[in-house]
DNA sequence: GAGCACTGC
């Protein structure tokens, strides 16, 4: 293998031009005096706070958000900008007033991580001055927090009562190189507001490479005629402000040729790490369970035959489909004299920091989500991973000390072929959900709509035919009422939305918001290796001829019964954790059910009301068995699309002629996951319009 | 008889 250096930093401008002029230089030298705060207890905690490469860049950045509507961080990991910023701002007052400082995070455990943390180094209780709110968790005390940190899909839930976020003084948008749903549809509802809001300020914190592109989105008023700066002083042109990290360096090996198959190249990378390199654990980032078993099982023969070789490995999985205990395990720290060898998929890219990593071998890929609009599937695909992507993974093996990575393809491929950032994720997904979020912000010219990146046309009008065909828009493409403005409320996709509402009319609000709260978990089912024979048979106990919706309600009702018991759980091959999420969200439903107009009522044993409500929100998704099939072959009713019953429905094998199933996989054939058997008449009495142009398909 | 990268309200 060739070797070659690189620095972090080395590879990013620290500091972006502006051909406009309009960006600020920032030194080193342009450093704050240091704060005289050291309150008795907490001096070392300051200390730490100003050992934080942010610290230095204190006095710049209160000067920028005091005058500049945005301003855009650029941070490396370990810079400290999640937690310091958010003090600083309160301590130059930007909280007086009764206003709110806001700071929003792609996820929940890092909404929780930073509030805890600046709580903790404010030395106050979290939940007083500083609090956060994430789903189900809102620990924030009126008139007393200042400082709040929340999901950015949090946020967006706010902004329904809320459309001008008028407590806020300050927004803080964190990890916006991410680029997730939200966060996008956030950032362009901001520079909304900020229209009519000039006193509002806005940092948003990213990582380099999409600084620029930030800055040209939040650049918007020139276009517009307006002075580039108000009676106040105001500067409209967003500033970018460059902190370094505190990553140590790594050094990136490249393979000379291309490889051919990565599994087979990870297993020999670990095992020469493992036989020259010091001590120090290994982050292996493949892209699925298949990929990460079959390594495993590689490196697993190498030890039989080749003990010498690989003696003192620990290898272990992580992905997020792995029991909880088995993560947790890659946390557990490595024995002295071993060197563990953690094998991920993305989640250790972003979502999971794991500490003593010194080297990294990438494999170059990962699964990513792609959208066909025209047949309307989603689908998960092996693709290759982007330049940015590249470096958060190399990243990974800079934290404790100088690192290394192993890029399993040549650098002329890194440099030349590799596409600079990902896709960003609206651009590859279904609308409905997005394009109902802003119909309910009163956005109504969606395609109109200032998106930081634009969706695809295809993808919209898709969008919008779904929503148009559940009732949830009318003609011009308003928010129909009732319909439309529930379907808004209810915190779900819009379809399983559509099945809430309808099961008032069939008088089964109670079943079917159990229904919607086990869809919404990934699964309730405990499965594994070694297991599958005993779980199938558990599954029997509950299994419902009408399909996988009544099954659920089985497993819910035998778990109430119960007494919620983790025992019964654990006996019946069902997920404890998820039984309790379950109950959560199920909760979360029924207040909104409630606050909606829906009215509490169970049908009991009347299941034909359960299945006529499933229908009324997922008719879309019909299928019929083919009549000369011997091996389950079904047609979707609207495209003619060939799909098959997945293994783990109860319905496997049963193949009922008629069906409708929640959602596809597609692996060599699209499987349908969560399979229910329908009336066809039902289908016209849901959706005459959907269904009437397809009545040359006979419906019986 | 097969398998779901990762979030979020």
């Amino acid at each position: 293998m060739s070797l070659q250096f690189w620095k972090p930093g080395t590879e990013k401008p620290r500091i972006l031009e502006d051909e406009e002029g309009g960006v600020l230089f920032l030194s080193n030298s342009l450093s704050s005096s240091s704060s005289s705060s050291s309150g008795y207890g907490y001096a070392s905690i300051e200390k730490q706070r100003q050992r934080l490469p942010v610290y230095k860049y204190r006095n710049a950045i209160l000067y920028l958000v005091e005058s500049r509507a945005t301003t855009i961080i650029v941070g490396e990991t370990g810079s400290g900008k999640s937690t310091q910023i958010p003090q600083f701002l309160k301590e130059a007052g930007w909280a007086h007033g009764g206003r709110l400082i806001a700071c929003t995070q792609p996820r929940r455990l890092a909404v929780q991580a930073v509030a805890s943390r600046v709580a903790e180094e404010m030395g106050v209780q979290l939940g007083q001055e500083v609090g956060y709110t994430i789903r189900f968790e809102d620990v924030t005390k009126p008139d007393v927090t200042v400082l709040k940190f929340l999901t950015d899909g949090v946020l967006l839930r706010e902004m329904m009562d809320d459309p001008l976020l008028t407590k806020y003084s300050v927004i803080m948008v964190d990890e916006a190189h991410e680029r997730s749903i939200s966060t996008d549809i956030l950032l362009g509802l901001l520079k909304k507001i900020q229209r009519r809001r000039p006193e509002l300020r806005l940092i948003i914190a990213s990582a380099t490479v999409e600084a620029k592109a930030m800055s040209d989105f939040f650049r918007m008023r020139k276009k517009r005629r307006e002075p580039e700066s108000g009676d106040s002083g105001l500067q409209l042109e967003p500033a970018i402000l460059s902190v370094e990290g505190r990553g140590f360096s790594v050094q990136i090996n490249y393979v000379e040729e291309p490889v051919q198959d990565y599994v087979r190249a990870v297993v020999s990378t670990v095992l020469s790490i493992h036989e020259r390199e010091s001590t120090g654990d290994v982050l292996v980032f493949l892209t699925g369970q298949d990929d990460i078993d079959a390594a495993i099982q590689l490196l697993n023969e190498e030890v039989q035959t080749d003990g010498k070789r690989s003696s003192g490995l620990i290898l272990l999985p992580l992905y997020s489909g792995l029991p909880r205990a088995e993560q947790e395990l890659v946390f557990s720290p490595t024995p002295r004299g071993k060197r563990k060898v953690v094998i991920s998929t993305n989640i250790a890219e972003t979502s999971l920091t794991l500490e003593g990593i010194v080297y990294v071998v990438d494999s170059g890929f990962s699964k990513q989500r792609f959208y066909n609009p025209i047949s309307d599937i989603e689908n998960l695909v092996v693709a290759p991973i982007s330049r940015a992507s590249a470096r958060q993974r190399a990243g990974r093996a800079g934290r404790v000390r100088p690192g290394k990575c192993y890029r399993l393809y040549t650098e002329e491929y890194f440099l030349n072929q590799m596409s600079n950032d990902g896709i960003p994720e609206i651009q590859r997904s279904n609308l409905v959900s997005c394009v109902i979020q802003l119909k309910a912000l009163g956005i109504d010219n969606i395609l109109g709509f200032d998106w930081p990146a634009s969706p695809s046309p295809e993808a919209m009008i898709r969008a919008l035919e779904v929503l148009y065909s559940l009732g949830v828009l009318d003609d011009d493409a308003k928010l129909t009422s009732p319909t439309g403005f529930q379907v808004a409320e209810i915190p779900l996709d819009p379809m399983v939305a559509k099945m809430i509402i309808a099961s008032n009319q069939f008088g089964c609000s109670e079943e079917i918001i159990t229904i919607a709260a086990v869809l919404s978990i990934q699964s309730i089912w405990i499965s594994g290796r070694g297991i599958q024979k005993e779980s199938d048979e558990a599954k029997l106990r509950f299994a419902a001829a009408e399909g996988d919706h009544v099954t659920f309600l089985n497993v819910y009702k035998g778990f109430l019964q119960s007494g919620k018991s983790s025992q019964w759980c654990h006996k019946n091959y069902v997920n404890y954790q998820a039984m309790r999420k379950v109950i959560e969200v199920r909760e979360q439903l029924k207040r909104i059910a409630h606050r909606i107009g829906l009215v509490s009522k169970s049908c009991e044993s009347d299941l034909q009301a359960v299945r006529k409500a499933v229908t009324a929100g997922f008719f879309a998704n019909a299928c019929s068995l083919e009549a000369y099939s011997h091996n389950g072959m079904y047609k979707t009713l609207r495209g003619s699309q060939e799909v098959y019953i997945h293994p783990s429905s109860v319905l496997f094998r049963v193949n009922p002629k008629w069906v409708i199933y929640n959602s596809l996989v597609s692996t060599d054939r699209q499987y349908m996951r969560n399979v229910i058997t329908v009336d066809p008449s039902w289908l016209l009495e849901a959706a005459p319009h959907f269904y009437q142009l397809q009545q040359s398909i006979s419906l019986h």
